[in-house]
DNA sequence: TCAAAAGTGTTCATTGTACACCCATGT
DNA sequence: ACATGGGTGTACAATGAACACTTTTGA
């Protein structure tokens, strides 16, 4: 900002806060973490993760801050998705939130913080209850993590290290809402070269046993 | 934000502001608009335009303000592009910038205003003498312009109501830097059906003429 | 008559899509 | 032996990319 245009010769300062969607990948499903609002209105309803941006840190700085206290994790995949400005987005005054999707492992959650945080895993079905604009966030979250994960740009960080083809696929399913087919799906992932194939197999989930994969380093 | 997770009982308050990125095309050159920085440091740089969000308006109003104020044009195409905070991105102080885009035919441009505001049509050569995070800005910018144009999503906004097939193919050439294959592209944009094709021909850029088409009504 | 831009099709390569059976193994 | 999930290939359609000549007309 330098040659300003507003209204007063004192700009007017706001509450500046990050909101932050965390996508973990469990069971063939795509679920966020949320925590029980604990004040009206709508008490008890699910609501992202949030935190105000303090004045010695980046916004970016902020967002991790807030994700490393309510997951425990603090590399994970963060991406700024938009900013959300409406006067009435908040009931309790007006606060600008900055969003921030993360894409985590959900095998590094330490799930002894969802009691300590009053926090749960919501699957797609009950997003649709989450506070005021929280719905609308989510929802261009998952635009552009559809998006890259078209390209297998992203959503590796949603997996394990070493994952399946069959884990892999399930997440794209979890991810479009949709089933693709067997064949075409590995046809195209395996094309890309991104992928090492190792010699472990994952004998838990069926009795042949699946070869594990990983990402290859150059694409890590 | 609703679960606060904050160093501080009272959050800090932050400036806020907005920065537009307009987009303009002439001459086959792709253009933004910019301002001379009144103030040390870099006065005299171009800078974007940009203004302080107030306390009554939302930031897409505060967008919408700046931009028709400094072009005179109140209905044009603009999106949200993505926000800035790091804590020395303008060396003036904190300021949390939120940038927007917008295209503008600039044929509606009253040309006048440069003078009054001490602005001017920036090609892309000089786009590197931009302030601070500013190149970047554009850079992010051009970015989201390149994929939304890339299926036509966008980019008609750039060009009068009516207009032929070689200035749209300028356009995007423009816009990707590269130089396109006249039939491939004719070919390509035809198959969409989003063009009405006019009677009327321009007769200014060539002998033979060429016909005018505009944007069919159900994809303005 | 000629210079300058408008307009037009075909071939080939690449990519995406539909589709069904055998394999390995633990119980 | 059988149930369960793992793994594989082919044919066709759609899309993208390369490529050169004729048309119109004002000067």
């Amino acid at each position: 900002m330098t040659n300003s245009v507003h209204h007063y010769i004192h700009p007017d300062r706001f509450l500046v806060s990050v909101d932050c969607i965390v996508f973990g990948f469990h069971d063939t499903e795509l679920k966020i973490l949320t925590f029980k609002r604990k004040i009206e209105p709508q008490i008890g309803a699910p609501s992202l993760l949030g935190g105000f941006v303090c004045k010695e840190e980046s916004i970016d700085d902020a967002a991790k801050r807030v994700l490393d206290k309510l997951t425990g994790i603090d590399d994970l995949y963060m991406e700024q998705v938009a900013t959300y400005g409406d006067l009435d987005r908040d009931p309790a005054g007006r606060v600008i939130s900055i969003v921030y999707f993360a894409l985590i492992n959900i095998e590094d959650y330490d799930h002894s913080l969802l009691e300590r945080y009053d926090s749960s895993w919501l699957s797609k079905e009950e997003w649709n209850h989450l506070i005021f604009d929280h719905r609308k966030m989510v929802e261009d979250a998952l635009k552009r993590l559809r998006k890259k994960a078209a390209t297998f740009d992203i959503g590796f960080n949603l997996l394990p290290e070493k994952f399946t083809l069959t884990q892999l696929q399930s997440l794209h399913e979890a991810i479009y809402s949709e089933s693709l087919d067997k064949r075409n799906f590995r046809k195209k992932v395996l094309s890309l070269n991104i992928l090492d194939k190792l010699e472990e197999k994952d004998k838990m989930h069926s009795r042949k046993g699946a070869y594990y994969y990983k990402l290859n380093e150059n694409y890590r």
